[in-house]
DNA sequence: CCACTAAGTGGACCACAGTTGCGTTAGCCT
DNA sequence: AGGCTAACGCAACTGTGGTCCACTTAGTGG
């Protein structure tokens, strides 16, 4: 059983071609889009051999969810404005900005459309949102402390339902996306939140007892 | 200027053409999936020549985007369940319903795949929407005149956030989806639109005075 | 029912993504 | 500082998705 390439000798040379390719890559994805970015430009813009590239990561898209996964494991800061609808209004707003800076979106998209096929990429796109699920229970506990949220709501739901629209309008509906919107769906799931709507219903809960 | 293929004589052997190879897509992506589907493979199970296909459609893409658009045509029923809240719910469980039937998912997959970099493919999914979203100004208008929701409801943004919860599961967190969800998704968008957060802000519509 | 031509067939052909094998360069360890 | 070998480079090769072209089949309109 061999290690894979690019694991025994980390340093120096291997580090080097990680992020030419990385960042030829990046530069293709924006330039010539995704169905012009072929495992042989990015070598050649990379300053690489084809080989090098199919031999570390074998396809395309398991490069762009190794890079993907670079990129996302910069954690997004926890919001704290001092109300619950002020926190999910900035985090309504990172996910617009994710969705709206180029370079991110580039990788986003093949990563969503691969990850449909995919199991390796749809793994990435769920511990990408892992990490934002962990913030939403923070937040959480913190509403339901204030009394701005129900005891028992499901706080990843509640990250669910803040990316969900723009997520529907990036990749379902094909729409802008304005950030208004951002303002008022945190308002309709602050007072859902607060009447008790986002408790799971008693049957899903009921083995916990 | 030639007209397309197909057009000319739709009649007898061409419509036997279409629906050959549509039905043998649909068995394709069923059986071999997404990724083991190739123009040969189709037209070799439809008992046609792989040029036909590339000639009639050019691009898998092109092919998966017509079947799609037939399929997609069906309109859904209006619901009438004499409560804006209930009606909500039907229209969920219809998403939900799409998502979770296996020949129709499969399908939507592709044309999601797609439409991230397809233009062809996006149009195909925003006439879908717009279908459902003709469905969704009835719904509010209903409502609204009951007093179930405030008047300037946007009614187009009522069908997204019925939807949006289910296409991010399926297409972004690669969740399992729960009918239960429709539930609490139809009840917090008809307290929202009862307490007028669902109506666009000021500065957005004063254009139209 | 015949003539016209749209639509389909079959096979040769081509471009190119992805593979293989071997020689070269340069991390890493002592 | 020198040896071992991981990682890279180069070039030839292969399989296959997609195109092209001459020929055949069958709608359709007069």
């Amino acid at each position: 059983m061999r290690e894979p390439v690019g694991t025994v000798r980390p340093g120096g040379r291997t580090a080097r071609t990680r992020a030419a390719v990385a960042e030829a890559l990046r530069a293709e994805l924006l330039e010539v889009g995704y169905a012009g970015t072929t495992i042989e430009r990015i070598a050649q813009r990379a300053g690489v051999a084809k080989t090098t590239v199919y031999r570390r990561w074998g396809s395309l898209t398991k490069l762009v969810v190794d890079v993907f996964s670079d990129t996302a494991s910069t954690r997004i800061p926890l919001p704290d404005t001092g109300t619950f609808e002020g926190d999910l209004r900035a985090l309504g707003h990172a996910s617009i900005a994710l969705l709206s800076t180029p370079h991110l979106r580039a990788i986003v998209d093949v990563v969503v459309r691969e990850a449909i096929h995919d199991p390796a990429a749809r793994a990435a796109l769920t511990d990408f949102f892992a990490s934002r699920i962990a913030i939403g229970s923070v937040l959480v506990d913190r509403a339901v402390n204030r009394g701005e949220a129900a005891p028992g709501t499901d706080a990843a739901e509640v990250i669910r339902l803040i990316g969900a629209p723009y997520y529907a309008r990036a990749y379902i509906t094909g729409e802008e996306i304005d950030p208004a919107v951002a303002d008022r769906t945190a308002a309709m799931i602050a007072l859902a939140a607060r009447e008790g709507i986002l408790v799971p219903a008693p049957e899903n809960q009921s083995a916990s007892r």
